[in-house]
DNA sequence: CATGAATGAGTTTTCATTCAT
DNA sequence: AATGAATGAAAACTCATTCAT
């Protein structure tokens, strides 16, 4: 790995790290060079500003987690397999790096709205596999955003309490669990 | 209404709105003082500081939503109507007010850890609720804190998505789908 | 005097004094704060920021220079006798405060085009008053603006050259030579 | 031009340009090692600091102008057409090189004092002749570097005025106006 | 000779809080 | 009680200069 790559790495664990910990702007930029041992300067080298890292950050996890979902969604068929795939490789990851979703959860409210318009975000994907199902018969026809709505806040509303340690379970023990949820929230719509 | 506590709701009001607008901590001082049309000095007449006041706002409106879905709660009998008393309420509440639950999102990541261990929470309302019918035999037996995220998912992730503008209905209008799907995750548990 | 402006005056006057001496990037904010016995960020109560701050100086003297230079010209009749009075309170008004003047020379070159194209600037001035005695038939026709700038280097050069210390002699001393030259470079125009 | 000169003479070129358009201390050395093509610790290679480079800049230049006016002066006789010859110079060379001119006029508030007591500067130059011209009773005696300020400001404010697009002319075309002016001046000596 | 990442001291600016009026 | 000027500590960011490669 190059040097330069090797620093803005290092700057970008830090910073997670910091703000799933402390929160974006009480984790400040002097923080954030400490935890990566390098110069504050340098920070300057890597990213434009303070603002733009926590973009970025977001966006390119957002983004890859919309990703590695979209795949794994797509190699199974009905509706319910999709689910179990997505639930499961979200508890997986969530178990594998919960700084990160941590610090998605957390920034979410900020970034969202800075998300280009045609992104392929989480959000979308699902939506995408929920409208799929309707127009196959497989559930109920409902407003897509609402059931949207419910599947995410099955799984997310859980990692969050995992978060503020009011659950104590691993993610991946509930993945059948909220599966489950989702299916039935979905298919007894009585829309 | 005296004037000290005239002065303070306008406070409470400004504050309120800018936070839910923009974050606690994009929000000065001077922001609040200007909203509320009184000096800055003002402020500290009212709250011992910054940290004070966003504290109050949160256990206030935390524990009085607690309070009133407690009330409507326990007027009913079953599982089933209390989550449609609770949900409903819920809806009611957050079209009448969707600023002070903006801020309570937003904001509950760090002030949850600073609540009493005792403290009568929403999440404990809801807890007892659960657990009560349990013991009652009307759902099966389950994990109560995985069974208390999986309502909370479902009931603040569509309000979350409202505030995004992710969804247009009102939320008075989902308050029967939301019930509907608390109801099947809590009865179709496998556990 | 309220506070508020004697505070804001003490800013102004350390604010000159050292932009005078030192240009006005070599002075700090710091040293400002330092000079007026005031905290640093007391400044920005009183002034958006620095830019700010050099071009309110800049405008204001620049503009009062003007607008005295206008009045007294205004009493007289007569190129050489209006020239005799601008000359003449220039002179007067450099050695009263030489800080101004280096100031005001230091920074024209990025202040000037900040300048609202229709203001009444000391060049404004002048040149209505060259105009003036060209159509009147005093001096030859010629182009204004070499007319201009002719008198204003035989002027701002004596000042600039004692600023530099290269001249002992105070400007008071040279109103007439310059006077004397200034009419001498009008009136002997070969346009 | 072997390779280190030709770097070299990159960063003066680009350096020159960005100091005239934008003033030294706005300039940084990323903006002149991206301006030569170059990266920014070859500066070092060639410059022992910015300070310096400004410095050796100015000196080059102040002294390389000084040297080509005080060589054509020479060539003639009589302070009239010494006159001539050197506005006449003055003039070309600002047309061939506005920039550097500009720079100069920029710069010599800080670099005026650093020039060794004895240096050949083009201020010495004019000064000898007008000297030498009064010693042989071509003009009425009077103070050197009162006359030396009036010579220096109706040839530089003209071009200053060009600058700032305040006069279109080109400085070529205003060559005889200007030495008329000076002579004018000089002769009409009332002292 | 050149590169460009890293440094670290320094800059402007912000802002919760205090306090004289 | 209220005001709003002042504080001072800390923030993000800049940039001339150095140095390992």
């Amino acid at each position: 790995m190059p040097r330069a790559l090797a620093t803005k790495a290092k700057i970008e664990s830090s910073a997670l790290k910091l703000f799933a910990e402390k929160g974006v702007d009480q984790t400040t930029t002097r923080d954030i060079a400490a935890g990566a041992g390098i110069s504050e300067g340098a920070i300057y080298r890597h990213f434009e500003g303070k603002d733009a890292m926590v973009h970025e950050l977001f966006s390119a996890n957002y983004l890859r987690l919309a990703g590695e979902i979209d795949e794994l969604q797509g190699r199974e068929t009905g509706l319910r397999r999709k689910l179990a795939a997505m639930v499961g490789a979200f508890c997986v990851l969530f178990e594998e790096d919960p700084d990160m979703f941590r610090f998605l959860l957390l920034v979410q409210h900020g970034q969202l709205q800075k998300m280009p318009a045609d992104a392929r975000t989480p959000v979308r994907v699902l939506r995408d596999v929920i409208e799929d199902a309707v127009q196959r018969g497989e559930i109920p026809a409902q407003d897509p955003d609402v059931a949207n709505a419910l599947v995410f806040g099955i799984v997310l509303q859980p990692a969050l309490f995992k978060v503020y340690g009011q659950i104590d379970a691993p993610m991946t023990a509930l993945s059948e669990r909220l599966t489950e949820a989702c299916w039935l929230a979905l298919s007894g719509a009585a829309d």
